[in-house]
DNA sequence: ATAAATTATTAGGCAAACCTAATAATTTAT
DNA sequence: ATAAATTATTAGGTTTGCCTAATAATTTAT
């Protein structure tokens, strides 16, 4: 199908990291995504940005009007959640076929989510049994670029008492994911919220009958179901 | 180890696919490879050749003195051994677990050979059980280099009244694989000679009862065990 | 309301990897 | 042995995607 042909081969690298990075800020925001934001996601200057930004509307990915940011069209969405269904399913592969741990898939994950086949993405899904969350517990999205709708809620929103089951993690930085490991957090364990400080959130909570503290930017990073 | 970091992060894309070809090219030829035959196989121009070859002696992956044409050195081969590793691995995984057809694999194999990760490699290679062969009859170079020593015979060399067996083709291209699909010659099947043409070395074979035409072209493609 | 700070854009450059056209070196053919 | 053909190199250009420095627009602070 056209459209489809057009969606995986069109795009360079570039073009394409650009498109998960407005894809991944429109999330956290409402409203247009600011050129300066997108440079420090991309850690590129400004100046790189502001003239990606031009390519990328004049192929109609994106609507973009100056000092009003940035928001992705329709196709640009698409696309968009085309590299991320790639790029979770790989990490899928990477840890539940190839032994990865959940802290060392990011960086491989990023290269081959530009690996350019249909086929290999339908094959590759089929083949891990179209799994709907990746090792993190972020959503897979499907081939139409629908996701499992599971509304997200984050650890910092619980209050003194609640029971919660850890379901994702916002920053999948190696670093925070290692930091988990360490206090034995991971995806599916069981949080019991024991108190909240009031000058600076810290929040201390209960995971296998271990005490833990964990500061307001960590539980603004876990999403939570309770 | 060091030697592997740098055997692994230190070249671009189209490094790698100048080692590649160079490799290939010193597989069929002794003595130094011209700049026109890496041209043509890459499809590129003498010039952009010339321009590469100063890099990649430049950083000690080939030797080069003007007119005398290129050979790999010992860092160089090892890399371009770890590309085809890394290449026939990929086939392999497409074949066997997502169910491509051997013709359908090289132009996605040729993207997944760049992917860096020595510890992907490896896993994959576990993953896969080790193999040996590519679905084309190739021998899978091991993590230092060597290969499974299987001293390759053409189907041209035969003598009429030769009966050999099918192990692997030198013309990877989709529509030479098609070809041996239509005359349902693969990897393993069983050949019999049953004459060759003198004047243009036609050869006509015996495959399942059934009698083949195959240009000196082909059979020079057709790699035997016999 | 104006100065200061922030944010965005433009202009001009650079490196990688390709190109064409012109030229040079070597080999082959008569 | 010289002309013709082949092969290789050089010079100069293009595109992509990045950069710095200068400038312009907008927002925030006093």
């Amino acid at each position: 199908m056209y459209l489809y042909a057009l969606l995986n081969y069109m795009f360079s690298q570039s073009e394409e990291n650009y498109l998960k990075a407005i894809f991944h800020l429109q999330q956290n925001a409402n409203g247009g995504i600011s050129t300066s934001s997108i440079s420090e996601k991309l850690t590129t200057k400004a100046a790189s940005v502001t003239e990606m930004i031009k390519k990328l509307a004049e192929k109609n990915l994106v609507d973009y009007q100056k000092y009003y940011g940035v928001q992705l069209t329709e196709t640009g969405r698409k696309h968009a959640l085309l590299i991320i269904r790639k790029h979770r399913l790989w990490e899928f592969f990477l840890v539940k076929r190839l032994n990865f741990n959940w802290d060392e898939v990011h960086d491989v994950a990023e290269q081959l989510e530009h690996i350019k086949s249909p086929k290999l993405v339908e094959e590759l899904d089929i083949f891990l049994g179209r799994p709907e969350y990746d090792p993190h517990g972020d959503p897979i999205p499907d081939a139409n670029g629908n996701l499992p709708k599971a509304p997200k809620k984050r650890l910092s929103g619980l209050k003194k008492g609640d029971h919660a089951i850890c379901k994702g993690f916002n920053d999948n930085s190696s670093s925070f994911l290692q930091f988990l490991d360490k206090q034995n957090i991971g995806l599916n364990t069981k949080i019991e919220v024991i108190g909240i400080e009031s000058f600076d959130e810290t929040m201390t909570i209960l995971v296998n009958s271990n005490t833990i503290l964990l500061s307001k930017t960590a539980t603004d990073n876990i999403y939570v179901e309770h």
